[in-house]
DNA sequence: GTCTATACAAAGATAGAC
DNA sequence: GTCTATCTTTGTATAGAC
């Protein structure tokens, strides 16, 4: 059982995953995890401050998953494109399964400011990593699509967001892996 | 000057796509437009009812572009596709232009059942066309894809979606611009 | 159609006991 | 660390006067 700080987090994660940061109260995580509400407040200061660990934790650990793909290299890049999808294909299969991230960026005007900029570093950091993933396997042969790779990973890294959250309001589960197969296609050389 | 029902209705989806539909209150909505929030209760029966409006009423202004596209064939169907992305294009130039169901995507699992079933109506509907219509550009030698044109539909519209959501999130002016010309080469034939 | 007044519940947050 | 108690503000919504 991990202790109140993670389950707090994770109860928080959760809850904006299914309804954003403005729909749900400590209230909520209190009755959740079996505590009361102002006990919340120990661990976490403030809402603003729990939303901004909450995508903290949640950028940090994407950024092992990258760390993990760079620390592989040399490596197929198809494989290595796989290894990114993983997790976020693994995402979409769980119930409610949307990215954080993608769900924040929505109500991005009425955030927290706190909150604003982890949302920003979020897609930046992950577009910036896809368009480097891209460039470097298209030198090595294993990507054949043309123009920019920083244009192609904005598209990859857009199609990915969207599709989540299509995913879940039309109850297709295909959404997801039809956009990515179609984007692999496109990648072949 | 719109009657106040409209107004409301305005004010409301400017609302929304800023932050969600848990972010703003009817206070927000009378301050806006100078009334007491009382009286919108005049015009619209609850929050969820109003919501629901705004989402069908933003549903019936793209049928609308949509028919009008459907309307002028024979046509070009770059241009087809063109007329199709304009009023999405100009969405995102606004300030805080987002599409309004991409962000009620996001609240999806907290929002009332009535919005829920918009939200999923406005994402299959659009896919639905957008298939159509490269089905037949494809089969009138202007579009030039391999596969399934439902599958490049959802394509095409995640990463809409997405773009649009990023590009507020990141300051990128042209995240949706890039994503767009990426996939109008993708579709040359 | 719009107002004032109000009911009622829930929110975020703090103080202080245990 | 967690609790009870409480403060204050805000939210949705209704009743009834103008």
């Amino acid at each position: 059982m991990p202790d109140t700080s993670t389950q707090i987090l994770d109860t928080a994660e959760r809850l904006i995953t299914q309804g954003g940061f403005h729909a749900f109260s400590f209230q909520d995580i209190a009755e959740r995890i079996g505590i009361k509400k102002a006990s919340i407040y120990y661990h976490h200061p403030a809402k603003a401050a729990l939303g901004r660990e909450v995508i903290a934790r949640y950028r940090a650990r994407f950024r092992e998953v990258l760390a993990a793909i760079d620390g592989a290299e040399p490596i197929d890049y198809g494989d290595a494109l796989s290894l990114y999808l993983a997790p976020i294909i693994q995402l979409s299969q769980s119930d409610d399964g949307v990215c954080l991230c993608g769900v924040l960026g929505g109500e991005y005007i009425a955030l927290p400011e706190e909150m604003q900029a982890e949302v920003g570093a979020f897609f930046e950091e992950h577009q910036t990593w896809l368009a480097g993933l891209l460039e470097r396997g298209r030198a090595a042969g294993a990507f054949g699509f043309t123009g920019s790779a920083a244009k192609m990973a904005k598209l990859m890294f857009s199609a990915v967001e969207g599709a989540l959250i299509i995913k879940r309001a039309t109850g297709d589960d295909r959404q997801l892996d039809d956009v990515i197969s179609v984007l692999q296609d496109l990648l072949r050389p």
